[in-house]
RNA sequence: GCCAGUGUAGCUCAACGGUAGAGCGGCUGAUUUGUAAUCAGCAGGUUGUGGGUUCGAAUCCCACCGCUGGCUCCA
């Protein structure tokens, strides 16, 4: 039997049944079957020595370094050897094998140690081993065994983690793959031998439950990193540190923003002056952007009595994540989310048709907890303002409704820089209402993102049990993905508080909701601006926008002359009048990060000018001050991501 | 909550069984300075908390508390 390849180029190669990938690259050249990791086989990864699959035809590529799919071979073959170099140091009988895969910037393997413990001291011990066996270049074989045997090879080994994931396999058969000693079962791919391996370091050692399952024994995971270039290694190490460098639980504090105080109150950040006035920014912009559309904003109390969440559901799905306080033998519950407020306000009034969509809005404070272990500065709190709304309209109106959210999500994120990506997710299978009201709610929300010119991607069966949902991500400078916007749709609430309003048929009918927040949490958008920005805000957000520094002190009461001007037309500046140098005036305005520092000395006394300094470095020398005002107003009022003196 | 690491002045860190120290920051004074650190002095700590070992503990042991990294990415 002949197979024919369909290769990447469209041109075909006919090979004789049995033959491997490699074969197939060494007949197009021998170079490139040096080069090559594996291949594409229809779609699916294959190791290089693994005969083709028997069929007529099959699309083929051959998979070189420079091809993504080159980490997954990469990646998965370190875990192995990584695997290796732990059962060669800690001993082959005393490590079980729990799952090594490889994630997105690496790989990790669990292991049970049979209680020795793994401290990241001896991740140098490891890597040294993992070294050794590249050099030894172990050929991968790869071998596929009945559901049986393989149980029996892994009784053998004593490898009771893999026995248990070969009884869930639904195939007949699994494959292993075996280098020198050692032998793993494992779906592959890999690359053909162990001298491939390329360059990796380990990153972390840590506990993860067997199967991510807290009820099962707690296992030591090793995590590492591979790529197939050295420069592509450094630069994700480098990337590591970027983040760290830019880590808002540093910056916050030292920029004045916020602390945490665990002591106090765990999960609950304190935003100081400097914090407060860039929240403020974002709450001014984001309320200016909401009357624009419609909103209307509403206020609703932070305690509500436990019958409201009775009737919600949140009693009986959410219970334990709320806080609660008892007086007069009658429990409340700090809401954890605005909804059942915001409807509390539209069950009081008497609603028409016409006056739908009524689009009610809150920068809601809400409380929910969270286990002490997953707190992380201000990406993870248990008390955190949600700029919420929820927009009360008819079925036919939702299209329309979704599209509106979305254009105003697109004004409101454009000021940062961010780019973004969206999904859309459906109806998951434990779902409320009928498939029909589903299905005209999915294609409205689809028609909206559409309408848009909006790529997104599907989530089939992700949505909430009470409606299809929008989710926005997006992506700060170094390219990290946070989920913030979220859009919903809800046929639950209504129907559980019994929602109506009076059509022209003079007949009540039953709305709609859609609950929305954008920023997400006020909190969380904070965090994320301060790594994005790395504490160096846009202008129109800086705590401070401007410092006048007076060389001597005599020049102290025109330095407050410059200051009294600037503030009158609205900009945050304050005057450095410390008895210091100019040169240690400068960098202390630039460590605060402040886009704009005056210089003022006897010529710019003088002459009524100022001499200007970006954060950047940039000094612009002598200019009249209401040039200077005049710039700093546009780009505050343009909300500039740069300043107008920078190109 | 669980696993590992970690906890010394406001911050960054030193001392690792023998009297707790430095730099930065703060305060005071001198200096009057031209674009990323002028000099001097002063204040500041029951070494996370509690217990134990020891003649003696920041240091060794135990418990608790906080913090950091993880605990989803299914051979």
């Amino acid at each position: 039997m002949i197979v024919r390849l369909k290769l990447p180029d469209g041109s075909y190669v006919e090979i004789e049944n049995g033959s491997t990938p490699e074969d197939v690259a060494k007949s197009i050249s021998e170079s490139l079957a040096k080069r090559a990791f594996g291949a594409v086989v229809d779609g699916q990864l294959w190791d290089l020595k693994r005969p083709l699959p028997q069929k007529d035809e099959v699309e083929f590529r051959v998979v070189t370094e420079k091809d993504p799919e080159a980490l997954e071979f990469l990646r998965h073959t370190m875990a192995h050897i990584m695997a290796q170099a732990v059962m060669r140091i800690y001993g082959k009988d005393k490590v079980k094998l729990g799952i090594g895969p490889t994630i997105e910037n690496g790989f990790y393997y669990d292991f049970d140690l049979d209680g020795v413990k793994i401290t990241e001291d001896d991740l140098n011990r490891i890597e040294e081993e993992m070294k050794k066996i590249i050099e030894e270049d172990l050929e991968i074989e790869r071998f596929e065994l009945p559901k049986d045997e393989a149980i029996k090879l892994m009784e053998k080994e004593n490898q009771t983690y893999k026995i248990e994931l070969i009884k869930e396999i639904p195939d007949d058969k699994v494959s292993f793959y075996k280098q020198g000693e050692f032998l793993d079962l494992c779906r592959g791919p890999h690359l053909p031998s162990t001298g491939y391996a390329r360059y990796f370091k380990l990153l972390s050692v840590s506990g993860a439950y067997w199967r991510g399952d807290e009820r099962n024994p707690m296992l030591q995971r090793i995590y590492g990193t591979a790529f197939t270039k050295k420069s592509d290694l450094e630069a994700h190490l480098k990337f590591v540190e970027e983040a760290k460098r830019r880590d808002h639980r540093k910056i916050g504090p030292q920029l004045g923003l916020f602390t945490l105080h665990p002591d106090v109150a765990p999960g609950l950040p304190f935003f100081h002056p400097k914090g407060v006035i860039v929240l403020n920014e974002l709450i001014e912009f984001w309320r200016k952007l909401h009357k624009e559309w419609g909103y209307q904003e509403i206020m609703t109390p932070l305690i509500m009595h436990e019958r409201l969440w009775h009737q919600s559901g949140h009693w009986d799905h959410y219970k334990e994540n709320m806080y609660f306080t008892e007086k007069e033998n009658q429990i409340y519950a700090v809401k954890p989310m605005n909804c059942p407020g915001h409807i509390v306000i539209y069950k009081s009034m008497s609603v028409s048709y016409r006056d739908l969509p009524l689009r009610f809005s809150e920068l809601g404070k809400v409380h929910r907890y969270e286990r002490s272990g997953v707190l992380h500065g201000l990406f993870r709190v248990r008390g955190f303002t949600q700029d919420d709304a929820h927009i009360f309209c008819t079925v036919e109106q939702i299209e329309d409704e979704v599209r509106g959210v979305a254009e105003l999500t697109h004004q409101l994120y454009s000021p940062f820089g961010f780019e973004y990506f969206v999904e859309l997710s459906t109806m998951p299978e434990d779902h409320m209402g009928d498939e029909e009201t589903w299905e005209k709610a999915t294609n409205a929300l689809k028609r909206a993102l559409d309408s848009m010119g909006l790529e997104y991607r599907i989530n089939e069966g992700e949505g909430a049990f009470y409606g299809p949902k929008i989710d926005y991500h997006i992506r700060d400078c170094l390219g990290r993905p946070w989920q913030c916007a979220t859009i919903q749709l809800d046929f639950m609430m209504p129907e559980r508080f019994d929602l109506k309003y009076m059509g022209p048929d003079n007949v009540e009918h039953r709305p709609v909701m859609i609950h929305r927040a954008l920023y997400g949490s006020l909190e969380r958008f904070l965090g994320i601006l301060i790594e994005h920005f790395e504490g160096a805000f846009p202008t129109w957000l800086a705590p401070v926008q401007a410092r006048v520094i007076p060389i001597a002190d005599r020049h102290n009461e025109y330095a407050e002359k410059v200051r009294k001007t600037l503030e009158t037309h609205g900009i945050r500046v304050d005057v450095d009048t410390k008895s210091h140098t100019t040169s240690y005036k400068v960098r202390a305005a630039q460590l605060e990060k402040i886009p704009y520092m005056l210089v003022v000395g006897d010529k710019e006394m003088e002459t009524g000018t100022v001499a200007v300094r970006l954060r950047s470095g940039k000094d612009l020398k002598q200019m009249p001050l209401e040039k200077v005002i005049s710039a700093i107003k546009e780009e505050i009022d343009k909300k500039l991501l740069h300043s107008v003196f920078e190109e």
